[in-house]
DNA sequence: CAACTATTCAATTGTATGCTTGAATACTTG
DNA sequence: CAAGTATTCAAGCATACAATTGAATAGTTG
């Protein structure tokens, strides 16, 4: 009621918050939850796709983890981290789109990396999803095949980039080809598109990811991937 | 195309976007942000409410404008502080969800503050929208009369929660009363409701704030405060 | 144009954070 | 139960940040 208590509420509640804040404070812990969006991982596999050191992972999982935004689990002799929930994710969504629409730096980044990023109109989650209905186009998924695995948007082939230039032969050109992969600054999609374009397919990237897709509670489909 | 640059593209990449991460790491900055959600304010009025120095308040708005969160204009002999952008208060509001949802912490401080917070349910948006269209309820405002005047729900009075003792008289027992004020964790709409409540009035809080109604792109009604 | 005022800047101090290295822990598997 | 391995812990260093203080700036107003 007086002043004093109030600000010390106050203070308090907006530190608890700010745990959050700190949490999304790094560059690469923002790094490591756009990974967990894709599946469950591993510390060992988070530091090698960050090229982080293990320890030095393992320490910035346990801020997310402090700050609630994750959690982990052991499996055997592993021990998984996981998005804690789907709001996580509707939180870096918001925090990357305002940073998009803000920070100018980052057209700039973006640019300097995928050069046609503006020259091809990238294809929007509706979109996409009124082709699929129709039939009228391919979709790929470029990710690696375990995040395939975890899950996809349904109707979409699992073709690895790492693949993709010996895969070629199988894919029609009668219809157009959108590539997708993690989100919106995964250059995946991108380079499947140069290199489809290259040899004369009509192709497209997915303006984002697949835990957008998700996220928009857009059908999903899970599967062991085969052959691997 | 390589390993290096991949690495020091996602490197600066999402350094940039933790640059707004920075931002949101400080609970002075994030109630900052909440106070001017309501209205564009000045340094010493933001400082005031904060109970901050002006120097460090000065600099706590420096941060968030760095990170693009905030925007200043000068304004006579003040400086002018906004939101920079309607989707600031959505990153806002997804941190808070989450941390509503995932830290325990924030419930318990929230509960030693304001004992009454889960004994009386507070009323949602939707159903203040539905009472307002059948004229079913009375609709306060709690907050300062320049945080009406800025802008408010189409058909609230205000009565500053200073002033509500004094103009009780005027308050008609037959309809239910809603109060509101900044948002969720703002108590004054609690106080208000408690006194209300105390002398015989059907009051409830509304769950959340007056940007939470702008942010829903519900209508919004602003006026020159009478008698200030 | 001189006095005044809101805001920002600069320098300082204590504290927190990021990263590295090497050891410790906890679990699995032969 | 011993060897092996993924992960975490602990210590140390460099850097970054929060808050305070007092001065500087830029603008307004008499």
């Amino acid at each position: 009621m007086n002043g004093t208590s109030r600000r010390a509420f106050k203070d308090e509640l907006f530190r608890q918050f700010a745990r959050i804040g700190k949490a999304l404070a790094s560059g690469r812990r923002l790094e490591l939850l756009e990974l967990l969006a894709q599946k469950e991982r591993t510390v060992e596999e988070l530091a090698r796709l960050t090229d982080m050191s293990v320890a030095n992972a393992s320490q910035h999982l346990q801020v997310l983890r402090g700050a609630r935004l994750v959690d982990s689990r052991k499996d055997g002799l592993y021990v998984k981290y996981t998005l804690a929930d789907q709001r996580v994710f509707g939180l870096w969504q918001a925090l990357r789109d305002l940073g998009e629409g803000r920070i100018a730096e980052i057209e700039r980044v973006v640019h300097s990396f995928a050069m046609d990023r503006k020259s091809l109109r990238a294809v929007t989650l509706d979109e996409l999803r009124r082709g699929l209905r129709k039939g009228s186009v391919i979709v790929l998924d470029v990710r690696p095949a375990e995040e395939y695995g975890a899950g996809h948007i349904p109707g979409a082939r699992s073709i690895p980039l790492a693949e993709l230039r010996r895969r070629l032969r199988g894919l029609s050109k009668t219809r157009e080809i959108v590539a997708y992969c993690r989100g919106p600054y995964c250059v995946l999609a991108d380079e499947a598109v140069a290199l489809l374009r290259s040899r004369g397919w009509r192709a497209f990237r997915l303006e984002e990811g697949f835990p957008d897709w998700k996220a928009r509670w857009f059908p999903v489909e899970t599967a062991q991937y085969p052959g691997k």
